[in-house]
DNA sequence: GGTGGCATGTAACCGGTTACATGATTAT
DNA sequence: ATAATCATGTAACCGGTTACATGCCACC
């Protein structure tokens, strides 16, 4: 049961699914209308992503039959549901995930307080700061040896990538205070 | 004729083969050797989407048959390439492709260069200005009004965001300086 | 003459996009 | 009643991922 791979889509919903039962059409709204529209709000995507979690039994849906309602499906996680999204905000980090692009690392760490506990949500935190601050000197090196054989945009956007990273370095390294100076608080 | 849609894939294809020759293998370590990694290195994706553009007549490929080498397919753009590379290139900047990321606005940056004036590459980057200019407060203002109903990570993460787009509004602010003061060259 | 890297390809699978379909409920 | 919106769903298409297949050339 649930050997099914789950797709980034897949997980958004979990973990969203995590901290409020929705139904299929909350969910779309909440990508929608908030800064998570990065991801797929379209109902083609979400309705048979929420399918294929409830086959694989980590979620659960019941139709609402409230009186003067509207007929909705709300899911909520199972047991099941829970471990697989432990397991993936869990999961260490690697440089593959860092290079190819942050955005599924963010989502991890976005779902993290209510799903791990904060050792491990710092330990997160450290080896991210590991992976960036070897990853962003390649970089410099990178257009510090390349920089003259390409051409002027080229290099002004990998000038701005890099940038990202540094920016993002610096915010590890806040949160990190953060979650460090959090010392009261916790179970 | 080149009326199929083209993936970014096929485009960051056509951008390399313009600034230079190449077969599918040399295209195929560029994107594993440079930060241009972020895209895909798999054959599995660049020899089909090689086959479409030159069905579509936008590139063609020439197998090269000088004396001791391996077999190589060498993809030149055509006109037609020139052309479809040109407007994608200098498409104007619309907010969703802020929102939905910017991966797309800086491949089509990195190119400018040889395939547009400086004065688009200008008109490029302020209207990009503009754009990432009235969406940071706009994220703003949803962390001010949402964060207390949110989650440490949570709000953390949309501050990772932020300081992302923000950086990026430096950088393209830097960038227009650049291209601003390069008073001298052009054709 | 066989191993290993160069170079191009192909096929199965899968999930997201787009667009359409359906019905129920609220508002006018 | 009829339009608009809520809410869920389906089907065709398409491209990327993964994994495998093939052959050539160099080197020892």
């Amino acid at each position: 049961m649930s050997e099914r791979k789950i797709s980034v889509l897949g997980y958004a919903l979990l973990g969203l699914l995590s901290s409020r039962p929705s139904s299929g059409y909350d969910l779309r709204k909440t990508f929608a209308l908030t800064p998570m529209r990065t991801f797929s709000d379209s109902p083609g995507a979400i309705y048979p992503a929420l399918q294929r979690l409830e086959e694989s039994g980590l979620i659960r849906g019941k139709v609402q039959d409230g009186s003067g309602l509207r007929r909705r499906k709300i899911y909520r996680l199972t047991a099941d549901g829970v471990v697989a999204l432990k397991k993936w905000v869990g999961k260490p980090v690697t440089s593959e995930e860092v290079i190819g692009g942050m955005d599924e690392l963010l989502l991890r760490f976005a779902f993290m307080d209510s799903v791990i506990e904060r050792l491990a949500v710092i330990e997160f935190l450290r080896t991210l700061e590991q992976e960036l601050k070897s990853y962003v000197p390649t970089l410099r090196e990178y257009l510090q040896s390349e920089g003259s054989r390409m051409q002027m945009s080229g290099r002004l956007a990998l000038e701005n990538g890099i940038r990202g990273y540094e920016t993002q370095l610096r915010w590890v390294r806040d949160a990190l205070t953060t979650y460090e100076s959090e010392e009261h608080g916790g179970s």
